[in-house]
DNA sequence: AAGTCGTGGTA
DNA sequence: TTACCAAGACT
């Protein structure tokens, strides 16, 4: 074991302390490891247990951008429903999106549904390769990276937003971000360890997400502290270094909730693309309507006796968002492009979160759970 | 290749 | 409250 030296220069522990890193972090995972539905544990993965290609592949997609918190309920509901990749692909792509519905980023739900019909038709088996997995839809360099690392063992460099930003602590990379992700992965393709491959990258998100924070990182605790530049700055949270971002433009647009006698409430769906893509809604104006407040009934859809229903506030990625809403009593059949959704069926349609804030401000209660009648 | 794509949690 | 940002992919 080659002595620890904690002045070396980034360039030459790349070179010389990989060895020493990895394995420290291997030893700090099997004590400290947090147990997760779609992870199979250091132990059993020494007694040979394998993760299944499925339920690795069902969980990275979820977690894009997403929060481990957020992704376990969804993840649960999913392999419950759709045990197999080739259930997933027997089963309705609109089935997918409502079991989808609040997760957000819904292209990935689209790509999940097109990714199982693929990998299905070539026997249900996925690609135990970064480059054939890569070729799958909704799979691009992380996952297949992750897939490959952790369902099938092959030493392939796991690079994601905790990975990043342990890599920059580590070398103290002054480089802002998106300048310097080759730099990042070439450091750590030298890190990975021959042997598993799949929890070394898994130990580096598990280090990520609950010592190497972006905020407040517990370095007394970490396994690598004496492998890293950043802590003897005094001031490991400086990175990653970052651009500074453009703020948020603010939409505004007007939402019409239509409510039959029975309860049903009239939706659309949107268009497969873009935002909210094949989503479901409420009939809307376009969302860069006059911002002079003077927004009014003249724009909605059709006439009826529109009553105004409060206004609700919702934040995207590159936007923020209000809505007006407006809520009428309507009789007679779905206009063109239009259906009614019985007050029981509401819960388990494929509306966003904004949507359901809509329809809430409009009939507080109507996208719980309604009992059948 | 920079912009587009949701939502919720945190400080 | 605002701002950040979380197991990124696609165009």
């Amino acid at each position: 074991m080659a002595p620890l030296n904690q002045t070396r220069k980034a360039s030459q522990q790349a070179a010389s302390g990989d060895i020493g890193i990895a394995s420290r972090l291997l030893a700090w995972y099997d004590a400290h490891h947090r147990d997760l539905p779609w992870r199979v544990a250091p132990r059993a993965f020494a007694r040979g247990v394998r993760a299944d290609p499925y339920r690795v592949w069902m969980s990275e997609v979820m977690l894009q951008q997403t929060t481990v918190e957020a992704v376990k309920a969804y993840f649960r509901n999913f392999v419950e429903k759709w045990p197999t990749v080739e259930a997933l692909a027997a089963a309705p792509a609109e089935d997918v999106m409502k079991a989808w519905a609040g997760l957000g980023y819904y292209s990935r739900a689209r790509n999940l549904k097109a990714c199982a019909d693929l990998v299905a038709l070539r026997g249900g088996r996925f690609p135990d390769t970064e480059a054939g997995l890569r070729e799958l839809p909704g799979i691009g360099a992380y996952t297949a990276a992750a897939i490959a690392a952790i369902a099938f063992d092959r030493r392939a460099a796991v690079v994601d937003g905790n990975v990043e930003r342990v890599v920059t602590r580590l070398y103290s990379i002054e480089t802002p971000l998106s300048e310097a992700k080759p730099q990042i992965r070439a450091l750590v393709e030298k890190l990975v360890p021959r042997t598993r491959p799949g929890d070394f990258a898994q130990a580096m998100m598990d280090l990520g997400a609950t010592i190497c924070t972006p905020k407040r990182p517990r370095c007394m605790l970490c396994p690598v502290r004496g492998d890293c530049s950043a802590i003897l700055t005094g001031d490991p949270e400086r990175f990653p270094v970052r651009l500074p971002k453009d703020h948020k433009p603010l939409r505004k647009g007007a939402a019409f909730v239509a409510e039959r006698d029975d309860g049903a409430i009239l939706l659309r769906k949107r268009p497969e693309r873009g935002l909210l893509g094949g989503m479901t809604e409420v009939p809307t104006t376009g969302w860069t309507a006059r911002t002079d407040g003077a927004t009014t009934a003249d724009a909605a859809p059709f006439p009826a006796d529109w009553r105004r229903a409060g206004q609700i506030g919702h934040v995207f990625t590159h936007f923020a968002l209000e809505l007006e809403i407006f809520h009428a009593h309507i009789k007679g059949d779905a206009p063109a492009g239009h259906f009614w959704s019985l007050a029981h069926e509401i819960s388990g349609e494929a509306l966003p979160i904004v949507m359901k804030k809509v329809i809430e401000a409009a009939i507080p209660g109507a996208t719980k759970k309604q009992p059948t009648r």
